[in-house]
DNA sequence: ATCCAGGATTGGTCTGGACCATTGGTCGGC
DNA sequence: GCCGACCAATGGTCCAGACCAATCCTGGAT
């Protein structure tokens, strides 16, 4: 790894306390700023000193390293790697909030695009999703999960719930279709006209981090789309997991109505 | 603290593989699982085992049921305070994303707002503050740091930016109105018809996390919003800092304008 | 009855170490 | 040249312990 690291100079990291002295700051937090200054002019992709090396320079602890290693790589500026490394990661996506197709949105930033379909099949819906389908409680739902990538990297995991009722023999034609949404508008003359959605912070179980191929617990955004036509009435609700530290959301805002 | 925990049941928690024979699953999200469990009855502010306790009772470390908890402290599931214990946290307050006040929103939640003012202070834009702000660099603008709460938490520390030369006095301005925008339309007859905003997850550094009562390095919703008036002018930049833990959003898509 | 000091309890930070899992490189055999 | 085994390097998990910081409770003094 001859990377200039034996450049990094050995530096004495010490909890202490802010300018405004104001409660003490974790030792770990240092090491955070400092490397925040190393990787300041590093381009995406550049490697960055091994845990050990890096604890060995900053007199610290291995796992205080990794605690601050562990905050870049949330706020997406680290990208580590198991056996690899850890690198400087690349800018987030700004992914705009509006009804659009997961591989126009891509593609506006220069990405290609890829879905794999990891499961399609029908359940039977809750109560809460048979609320959500305006359907009776029990109602047959098929679901479709998906992985969506971008230049061969997963960015996010998404489920897609629809009344079997209302779109007869979907299943078979999501193969004729590029997309969900064209296969609705083709087959069955819908389009969605709008959504309500929702989003908060969820950490990766071990499920979603191996889809996603991030660490369990890694902060994930959880966006819930209830979409409708133009008609009014639900089309889908869709739950999708996207990479907290990968994505940025977009949007416009205006005042409410009175 | 006699609080039924001798009643848990001490457990053999063990790094397992799952059910679809996947990669194995950390014994702390076991603990994790268990905790779920433990607390899926109990109302808000029900107390929990202290760590040294559920790490006697899981036969684990404290290190491994710390990381637990610390997992469900950041999906809000559960409110930690350093020397009093852990608690069941209460629900997420649902936030839309549209141009009204906070005052308005949380009293929608049937909450308690409170606003403290942190800074006032002119300050001289930089190149992007200044282009945000329509201003040649360089140029004076008004920033106001404000502490939100909602019964007495803190909930988000806001930061807005204002050109000082479009609103004359308004620093003293702030001082006859309730609110800011308020003032605007009083004062100067602006009001916000549209803003452009991005949100994405940050962790909380030392004085955000003073300000907003939590610890260093928990997840934060870092809301970055940018206000034009009916002309199309710009009016602010605010950057405001959400509890992630406290927060879920909610917000109306459209299908993109072609 | 109230207040304050001291101790107990609880969570936060850090250390050092061990062990495991993944990735990549090297070397030897075919 | 290609493939497989082995090893090194790197990150991931877990342990045990020590110490610090914040909160609360109790007992004694006023």
């Amino acid at each position: 790894m001859p990377n200039g690291w034996e450049a990094v100079e050995e530096t004495d990291v010490t909890a202490q306390r802010t300018l405004e002295d104001g409660p003490r700051v974790p030792k770990y937090y240092q090491v955070k700023k400092q490397l925040l200054e190393l990787i300041a002019t590093m381009p995406a992709g550049n490697p960055v000193p091994p845990e050990r090396t890096l604890a060995t320079r900053f007199g610290t602890s291995r796992t205080t390293v990794r605690q601050a290693l562990t905050e870049m790589v949330v706020e997406g500026r680290l990208l580590r790697i198991q056996g690899k490394g850890t690198f400087v990661a690349k800018p987030k996506v700004a992914q705009v909030l509006q009804l659009t197709s997961y591989t126009q949105e891509m593609r506006s930033h220069g990405l290609h695009p890829a879905t794999r379909i990891l499961d399609v099949s029908y359940i039977n819906a809750d109560e809460s999703l048979a609320e959500l389908l305006a359907i009776r409680s029990g109602g047959r739902v098929l679901r479709i999960e998906r992985l969506r990538l971008a230049n061969g990297e997963p960015m996010a995991v998404e489920t897609a719930h629809l009344a079997a009722r209302r779109f007869p023999g979907l299943r078979r034609q999501l193969d004729r279709y590029a997309s969900l949404y064209e296969a609705l508008a083709s087959a069955y003359d819908v389009r969605l006209a709008e959504a309500e959605a929702t989003i908060e912070t969820v950490l990766a179980t071990p499920n979603e981090a191996r889809l996603l191929g991030v660490d369990v617990g890694l902060p994930l955004v959880l966006h819930c789309q209830h979409s409708f036509d133009a008609e009014g009435h639900p089309v889908e609700w869709v739950r999708s997991l996207y990479r907290g530290d990968r994505y940025k959301f977009v949007t416009r805002l205006r005042p409410p109505k009175d």
